[in-house]
DNA sequence: ATCCTCCCCTAC
DNA sequence: TAAGGTAGGGGAGGAT
């Protein structure tokens, strides 16, 4: 009721909830004390009534609250039919006929003489705020979080000022609203620019409009010193070097070069001799500076050079790239968020031999191995980045020390991390630097030391999986152990070894708590700190969630505590009296699943390793013919330092970013790439004619090969075995759009803060559909594709069953002792197709391109350029790619034809096929030896042009392709001429069962219909071990034959992948005929040598069955 | 219904 | 001065 839904909808148009991306204050400022408890006490009134207020009266808020609201409106009716003037214009009813407000914080009039107004003149008044009954929310001034909550409650409903209510007393009418409507809603209404619009406006002039709406531009100007205008692009264009150095900084080196370039990094076990300096004028407290494990950014070279080459005077000279051309690379290596946001990716690089192969399906194993409890560990490092620093500081220990950039009282930076003793004093990570010294005068300051955080991080982790191979990573300081295996062992103890451990190696304190799933045992983990450790039985959860703020419980953040603060709910017990369906219709059915778990400390999820998942052995192909299954989106970024427009430099990132996926690129299933944040270009300092993005992107839907020599042989391509720059290989996913995207937005560069970003779709199994009411009986399930699952999903699907999967998944176990893993064999499905998360995420405000699919032609698409128009700071490049992937777990036994999707090597086809050149010449090595990997293994491997080597591959002997190509001169490729094509009348007259049959199927499919539908059709009707001199005739045989060839030759430049199909209904037809046997081991070898003129390497048929 | 797009929210 | 990045989950609502 409260949170009813069932009022005209909100439209985001005309109610946009952008306003925290475009207001710089954002969370800043002092959260406001918000709606009060007339917004909640009544939502929980209504959430409540359904299903408890059977109980006794008042058993919870919700009852006590209905019956309230129930004599309220008694009253009020009481009083309307003594006071009202039942006049008013025309209808004889009051003028508030219909109108029911609900007067929100402090007006003028009061809300005691609006109700007044209301009970006169005919309409109603609602002291506790119910989207049901409520039709007009009247508010003076909201404060920002009082306007979001509006937002995320009351969609829909006007908010009006209350002189709507006078005036329309004194006009003896009902006015409009609308000029009554609250300037802050009214103001960002207006203020929520298309950035189509502010593109289109763009495109024109080429330059920044001066005429762009105020909104558009005030927030441009809003970004304050770090902001810059389209005259910086300038100075970018030229100096491309630095890009590179930025990748490598990120890419390369197992360490993080921050804003200490040079610092050397002890441990604990090193001498406390020769300290980092300190400067002493940043430390407020101490007589003699303390060794700190660190230097200040103001002794950093970078810095003072950027300083010396500061402009006097204008602080957007010195705080932007006009002034200071390293502005942003300096400013990346002091940001702190940029190295906790980069951190994962060098993580994974370096540890990624620990979770080799490793599935975290951790639950898989937990179910099957072990009771329904599991054992979880979660570790986390004593305020970190303070720890770190001053580590060798133990005069520091016990004062309040903060790590911060800037030591001023009056200063706005941030503090990045407090030690205990400055917690005592109420001083948080996130606060300014002049609220913690306003709470605690003495509070020392001390600097970061990004390089130090990263050697101990990875000390932290060597610790962790040398204890246990099931970690989660959570970040640089913080990871999730998964110890059940430990049985009968005690965790305790195992946590106490490791914080020894890591204490011994690192210098700082980590503390650990232990429970049975991974949101009690990081609660556990906050009781313990600091330096401690914490177990929490699963029997004394209950007890210890009850008084538990909700703000406390992971993935409640301020949007949600004020939402529940709205409905007067503040713990955790009074959390868990609203009922599951009530908040799943208030906060959706995942976050209110979770709100209802999260209060009772139910967590299913399992340990497990973000991202590096793998198609599951028993995924098989999608059901649908060439479908994509569902995808896994995966994407990377990069921000690079300034705006470049050379395709060079934009490959290499892409390679890089490829490389930080880590991922089997035989799991690809598309490719998308996303660069935002673009600039102008400045036509003078472009890059050379060759490298040119937009040549570049223009040429993925242009076949330019000649183009992509160039690039391709500019690399040093090496090991060239197929040369994709030759492939005249249809570029198939994209696509005028994305030309469209390119020409529109004029000549555009990548301006600095512009960041690159892989997409990657990758397979995940399918996803069960949510049905919550409708699930299948639990033991109607497969265990072995369950198992076959990702962990997430298992995960989802135990939540779904209220965790009753992993009993039942051990009483599985304990029936199949053997474990073995059959083939999955099972039957129910459900395959979406499912290309556009992958895409469309990008939290920017670029307008986005989708890699679309095409009648299911998937694989890699080209770029997709989308533009930027952030009007939060620029501060890099943002280039994304997008990749798109897809499978299915299962598979249709009746379905005749394997898709592209699913079987490892599958994909590896249709990615040639599908790829554009251009593309594929883009990837890293890794991924092109991966692919070529796939290919036999004669290919030549030397040529950096790939295509000068052409090898035949022989697996099938008794044809020579010369003579193939002689009988085919002289047919003449006719067999595909007319329409109908020329061979369904010749087929027409043959005895040829499977010729026939495919007659057949032709006038059955759609008219222009791909052959491979065709054929598929007639294959799958064809009885099984048919007689080979039944089936067909050498004539027969040669005629098919033929138009296979035929089909290849017509096929090879534009369409790879409709071969490959064909192909592979054949291959797979061979099984059931001899006569196919004898066709397809003709005109395989065809295939071969044709793809090996055409591309420089085989075409892998490979479909599972051989 | 489901997909697609555009956000919002959260965590470090 | 100060360096408010990055990635993923997920909801709302229009399009289909
Ligand atoms: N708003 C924030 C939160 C965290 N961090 C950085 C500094 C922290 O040291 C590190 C780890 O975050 P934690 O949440 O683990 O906080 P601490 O380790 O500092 O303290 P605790 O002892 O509570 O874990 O991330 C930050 O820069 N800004
Ligand atoms: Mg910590
Ligand atoms: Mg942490």
């Amino acid at each position: 009721m409260s949170f009813d839904s069932s009022r005209s909808k909100r439209s985001r148009g005309s109610n946009p909830s952008s306003s925290d991306r475009t207001n710089p204050s954002k969370q800043k400022k002092p959260r406001n004390r918000t709606l009060g408890p007339a917004w909640g006490a009544n939502s929980i009134s209504s959430v409540s009534s359904k299903s408890s207020s059977k109980r006794s009266p008042f058993a919870n808020f919700g009852s006590y609250m209905e019956e309230k609201n129930r004599k309220l409106r008694e009253q009020f009716d009481t009083d309307a039919s003594t006071s009202s003037v039942g006049g008013g214009s025309s209808s004889g009813k009051g003028i508030f006929s219909g109108v029911s407000i609900f007067v929100d914080g402090f007006t003028v009039p009061s809300n005691q003489e609006l109700r007044g107004y209301m009970l006169k003149h005919g309409g109603r008044f609602e002291n506790y705020f119910s989207k049901s009954r409520v039709t007009h929310i009247i508010c003076s001034n909201l404060p920002d979080s009082k306007v979001k909550n509006l937002r995320a409650f009351s969609r829909g409903l006007p908010v009006v000022k209350p002189t709507w209510v006078l005036d329309s007393v004194a006009a003896d009418r009902l006015l409009s609203w609308i000029p009554y409507q609250l300037e802050q809603l009214v103001s960002e209404t207006r203020a929520q620019q298309k950035l189509s619009s502010f593109f289109a406006l763009k495109n024109i002039s080429s330059i920044v409009n001066p005429e762009l709406p105020m909104n558009i531009h005030g927030k441009i100007e809003e970004e304050g010193p770090l902001s810059k205008n389209d005259g910086t692009v300038v100075k970018f264009l030229s100096e491309v070097g630095n890009i590179t150095k930025h990748g490598d900084l990120l890419g390369e080196d197992s360490s993080y070069q921050g804003q200490e370039s040079s610092t050397e990094v002890r441990n604990s076990e090193s001498s406390p001799g020769g300290e980092s300096s300190v400067k002493e004028s940043h430390q407020s407290s101490p007589n003699k500076a303390p060794t700190l494990d660190s230097n200040f950014c103001t002794d950093n070279k970078n810095a003072k050079e950027s300083l010396d080459t500061t402009c006097s005077g204008d602080s957007i000279m010195r705080h932007s790239t006009l002034g200071d051309p390293n502005f942003i690379e300096n400013y990346f290596k002091s940001s702190r968020l940029h190295f906790i946001g980069t951190w994962r990716n060098r993580y994974r690089k370096r540890f990624s031999s620990k979770m080799n192969g490793v599935k975290y399906g951790s639950c898989n194993d937990n179910m099957l191995l072990n009771s329904s409890e599991s054992v979880i560990l979660h570790v986390d490092m004593d305020c970190f980045f303070v720890s770190v620093v001053i580590r060798n500081s133990p005069e520091l220990y016990d004062k309040p020390v903060a790590v911060c950039h800037s030591d001023n009282p009056k200063g706005t930076a941030e503090i990045s991390s407090a030690n205990y003793p400055a917690r005592d004093y109420g001083v948080r990570a996130g606060m300014f630097v002049r609220d913690a010294k306003a709470h605690c005068p003495h509070l020392v300051i001390v600097p970061y030391n990004f390089e130090a955080y990263e050697v101990v991080a990875d000390q932290f982790y060597a610790i962790l999986h040398k204890h246990c191979n099931k970690v989660q990573a959570v970040s640089c300081d913080e990871a999730f152990l998964d110890v059940t295996f430990l049985e009968g062992g005690d965790p305790e103890k195992l946590a106490s070894t490791i914080r020894q451990e890591i204490a011994d190696t690192t210098g700082c304190t980590a503390s650990a708590g232990i429970a049975g799933n991974l949101l009690v045992a990081r609660l556990a983990t906050r009781i313990a700190k600091p330096n401690g450790q914490c177990f929490i039985p699963s029997e004394k959860v209950d007890d210890y969630l009850k008084d538990l703020l909700i703000k406390a419980l992971p993935g409640i953040g301020p949007a949600i505590q004020e939402k529940l603060k709205s409905l007067d709910v503040h713990n955790c017990g009074q959390l868990r009296m609203i009922p599951r369906e009530d908040l799943q219709r208030d906060f959706g059915p995942k976050l209110g699943n979770m709100l209802w778990n999260s209060s009772r400390g139910i967590d299913n999820r399992m340990v497990s390793v973000v991202q590096v998942k793998k198609r599951r052995k028993g995924a098989d192909e999608p059901m649908k013919y060439m479908g994509c299954g569902n995808c896994e989106n995966i994407s990377r970024s990069m921000t690079i330092l300034k705006a470049t427009d050379n395709a060079n430099i934009l490959q290499r990132i892409v390679r890089q970013l490829f490389g930080y996926l880590n991922i089997d690129v035989k799991e690809v299933r598309g490719i998308g790439l996303q660069i935002s944040k673009l600039d102008d270009t400045d036509m003078s300092k472009q890059g050379h004619e060759d490298n040119k993005l937009d040549l570049w992107l223009a040429s993925a839907s242009d076949n330019s090969r000649e183009q992509f020599g160039t690039v391709s042989s500019s690399q040093g391509n090496t090991n060239g075995d197929v040369s994709l720059s030759n492939a005249r290989c249809k570029s198939i996913l994209v696509n005028q759009e994305f030309r469209d995207t390119v020409h529109n937005s004029g000549r555009c560069v990548d301006a600095p803060g512009s960041s690159f970003q892989p997409h990657i779709n990758q397979p995940s199994g399918a996803r069960i559909t949510e049905e919550p009411t409708i699930l299948p009986p639990i033991c109607s399930i497969d265990v072995e594709v369950l198992k076959s699952l990702p962990p997430e999903i298992i995960s989802e699907i135990n939540d779904m069953y209220s965790g009753r999967l992993t009993e039942f998944l051990e009483v599985n176990k304990m029936k199949d002792d053997k474990g073995s893993v059959s083939d999955c064999t099972t039957s129910y499905s459900e395959v979406k197709s499912n290309g556009s998360k992958a895409i469309h995420d990008l939290k920017d405000y670029s307008t986005r391109n989708s890699v679309t699919r095409n009648k299911g032609k998937l694989p890699f698409s080209s770029p997709v350029v989308s533009q930027n128009g952030s009007p939060t700071k620029d501060k890099g490049n943002s280039l994304q790619v997008l990749q798109t992937a897809s499978t299915s777990f299962l598979r249709s036994s009746d379905f005749p034809v394997t898709s592209m999707g699913m079987v490892k090597s599958d994909l590896m086809p249709v990615s040639l096929s599908q790829v554009d050149a251009s593309i594929l010449q883009q990837l890293p090595e890794e991924l092109k030896v991966d692919l070529l990997d796939l290919l036999p293994p004669h290919r030549p491997k030397d040529t950096a042009a790939g295509s000068s080597g052409i090898s035949v591959h022989n697996g099938s002997e008794n044809i020579n392709p010369e003579t193939s190509v002689d009988q085919l001169d002289e047919l003449s490729c006719n067999l595909w001429m007319g329409d109908p094509p020329k061979w369904v009348e010749k087929f027409e007259v043959s005895n040829c069962t499977v010729l026939k049959s495919l007659v057949k199927s032709y006038y059955q499919s759609e008219r222009n219909g791909p052959f491979s539908t065709i054929l598929q059709f007639a294959l799958s009707s064809l009885p099984h071990f048919t007689d080979l001199k039944v089936e067909g005739l050498e004539e027969d045989l040669f005629s098919l034959c033929e138009l296979f060839k035929q089909y290849v030759q017509l096929k090879i430049d534009s369409d790879i992948e409709e071969i490959y199909i064909c192909f592979r209904l054949l291959k797979r037809s061979t099984i059931k005929s001899e006569f196919l046997l004898e066709v397809y081991n003709v005109v395989h070898p065809f295939l071969q040598a044709s793809m090996n003129e055409n591309y420089g390497g085989n075409l892998q048929l490979y479909d599972g069955l051989s």
